[in-house]
DNA sequence: ATAATTGCAAAACGTTTGCAAAAAT
DNA sequence: ATTTTTGCAAACGTTTTGCAATTAT
């Protein structure tokens, strides 16, 4: 947290009060960050929330990825990152260590000359359950 | 095309034109096909773009991904799919072929259960061109 | 003739911005 | 005292929706 103030930034309540959150809900949109402040003694703008995970992510202490539905969700950069398995069928997200796409990377890195930020990655699929309560996966679209 | 009549929909010029502005755009947001067809003889509603499109993606006919920035992208699925790999220094998009992922899949498959859909799969990171003109990727957050 | 589909206009989102008041340095 | 940061309100871009007119079947 000192790391606001060595950039020069103020360590301002509302920005504890966001970060907490994000850590609390493991992944969060802004609205839910919202929400969860709202709630507390102290509560928190909405415009600030935005402004304020836009700064953490300025300072890779959050990371975010279009999971699913409209909005983006946001997650602490703990060391050890993760890619997200997002299923279609019924919306759960589980994570991954990041050593599942190793092998990704490096044919990237070798063939493509491109440097992949896995750390962000989100999977799409199904996943186990979902195939065997419904095998025909064909007509998914309209899950919404 | 007859895919649409065999499922019980209506095949309509606007959804013609739309299938086809995909096709010729290869990414394209509603917005870009809108503003592609205004120019044509024939246009179509904005509104009617988001519906075929949402039609065109239930039929499997196109895939969509959020590359960057607001909008969502379509393309066409043609079967030889591909992965997105998304610079965040210069915006560019290259595709992959999906072999790339080959082991990522096999590993999620194995181990987590998880069937992967890689055909809409997008990899945020950076171009070895950015890479070198740009070696401290320290402080990329604000580049929005 | 019937039911699906369109265009239009309006609403509903998620997100960003300008600005005066409040808070951190 | 100074400069950043906040809350509020209003704007913005994207997406969705209700409904009467139109079009494909």
């Amino acid at each position: 947290m000192e790391l606001l103030r060595s950039r020069g930034y103020r360590l301002t309540q509302q920005r504890r009060l966001v970060l907490d959150a994000v850590r609390e809900l493991r992944h969060a949109t802004p609205e839910d960050v919202f929400r969860h402040l709202r709630g507390e003694s102290e509560s928190v703008d909405l415009a600030t929330v935005y402004r304020t995970l836009e700064l953490l992510t300025e300072l890779e202490l959050v990371g975010h990825a279009r999971l699913e539905g409209a909005a983006e969700t946001y997650h602490l950069i703990d060391h050890a990152d993760h890619v997200h398995l997002v299923c279609r069928g019924c919306g759960s997200v589980r994570e991954a260590p990041l050593s599942v796409a190793d092998g990704l990377a490096e044919v990237l890195r070798a063939e493509y000359d491109f440097e992949a930020d896995l750390g962000h990655l989100v999977v799409f699929g199904r996943c186990g359950t979902c195939r065997r309560d419904n095998p025909a996966a064909d007509d998914l679209g309209s899950i919404t």
